[in-house]
DNA sequence: CATACGTTGTTAAATAATTAACAAAAAATT
DNA sequence: AATTTTTTGTTAATTATTTAACAACGTATG
């Protein structure tokens, strides 16, 4: 296996999720149309990622669900587990730390930052929120390799630049404000108001 | 014009998002390396999106800043513009209320939802909460035609259901739960997990 | 005035992703 | 025991998206 398309990537954490609620309930094989019609895709398409990580499923009873879910975590996860922080403690920053607490063994928010001395010190869901300032100092010792970014927009470069000196590998920037990073950085930007436009789009011209 | 790509519409919507910044910076021209730079991909890219929506700029100036953000809005908002709801008034809906108040003059959350009756009644960042139980009539008196889904990923099912017999005609889904939705609803979904998990996984790949 | 430069617009090529097609095989059915 | 059914695994075809190539053409420069 050498390399994963990046959809192939995203469907992965996607089945990951869906699995982990199959086997909570106490099912122990799927089959690929069942996978896809949790995710609205095609059976193929599942089939296909599955192929690609060299897993095999049994004809007719399907796939083992642990034995996919282990597989992907394989792939996914690393051994020892990432750490993350998020810089940014307001709405949408306690929303995200609130929300994740937990729901993965191998991904954890460690650490929380912002600039305001009332989020300073305080703990939000589990997590310790410290002052800007220590972050370089708190990422070293923490090991932490993802940043989530969830400040005003204006102060994403400054936070991004940040992140980056501190050593972090990848950032997560939710900030409508598009960031600059060295390429050997990973970036992901998420803006809510594209999705929703091109929902409207979509709700446009389905009209037309 | 015909069959604009998803990923055009996409990069249209922050095309848009960034010139809207130039312009209120007073710059009148910019050129497509310029509009490139800022989001991270390719000017060639960048001109093929402009061409595919049928605007020319003009040689050595580049694109009249204000004229393509007109053309932008010709293309992904509605004259009258669309009115879309959020239910669910939790951290997440709460930051969405909040991030997305005036930030699109076509595009108003016009109404806010939940079914917990401390919720009810309140103002959210200007938005009226309603109990769950008016949202018939509510989507159907105020012209909601798109839907936000930020409650608990079990009550993911039944707002879907609820927003679709309202006679919605998008819906955007912020839960870990995929929905299933008619095929004349446009749906959009988007966990945060999936984009972090791809984040590490590139982090864990990279250091290969 | 001529030449070099920078930038657009567009077609063609390359790459990425999805979908179709179908053989293989195990289980169920006759 | 033979046949049908069902489902996987895989290759091939198709479709979508990005990238490259380059002509056209103003503008600037010598
Ligand atoms: N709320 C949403 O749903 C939503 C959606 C998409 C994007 N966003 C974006 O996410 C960002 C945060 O949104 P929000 O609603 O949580 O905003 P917010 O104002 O509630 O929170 C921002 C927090 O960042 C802190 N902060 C400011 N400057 C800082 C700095 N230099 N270093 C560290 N911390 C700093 C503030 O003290 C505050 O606690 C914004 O850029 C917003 O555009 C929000
Ligand atoms: N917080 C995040 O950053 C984040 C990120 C991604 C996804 N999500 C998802 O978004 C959803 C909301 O997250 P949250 O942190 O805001 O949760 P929350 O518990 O703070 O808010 C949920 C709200 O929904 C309301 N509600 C519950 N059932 C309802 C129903 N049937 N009809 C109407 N309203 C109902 C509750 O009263 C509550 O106000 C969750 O599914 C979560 O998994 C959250």
């Amino acid at each position: 296996m050498k390399h994963l398309p990046h959809k192939t990537i995203e469907r992965l954490s996607q089945y990951r999720r869906a699995l982990l609620i199959c086997a909570s309930k106490g099912k122990t094989h799927i089959f690929s149309h069942e996978i896809a019609k949790i995710q609205h895709i095609t059976p193929v398409q599942v089939r296909r990622d599955i192929m690609l990580i060299g897993y095999t499923g049994t004809l007719r009873k399907g796939y083992n669900v642990q034995e996919l879910i282990d597989l992907i975590g394989d792939i996914l996860d690393t051994h020892e587990g990432l750490n993350v922080a998020v810089v940014g403690i307001g709405n949408l920053g306690h929303a995200m730390i609130n929300y994740f607490n937990g729901k993965r063994t191998k991904l954890s928010i460690v650490a929380a930052f912002d600039s305001n001395p009332d989020k300073v010190d305080r703990i939000f869901s589990g997590v310790k929120c410290h002052h800007i300032d220590q972050l370089p100092e708190i990422v070293k010792n923490e090991k932490i390799s993802i940043g989530i970014i969830t400040v005003p927009a204006g102060s994403a470069p400054e936070v991004s630049e940040k992140l980056v000196n501190a050593g972090v590998k990848g950032i997560l920037n939710y900030t409508p404000k598009p960031v600059n990073v060295p390429k050997h950085i990973y970036l992901e930007e998420y803006d809510m108001i594209t999705s929703l436009e091109k929902v409207a789009f979509f709700v446009k011209t389905h009209g037309e």
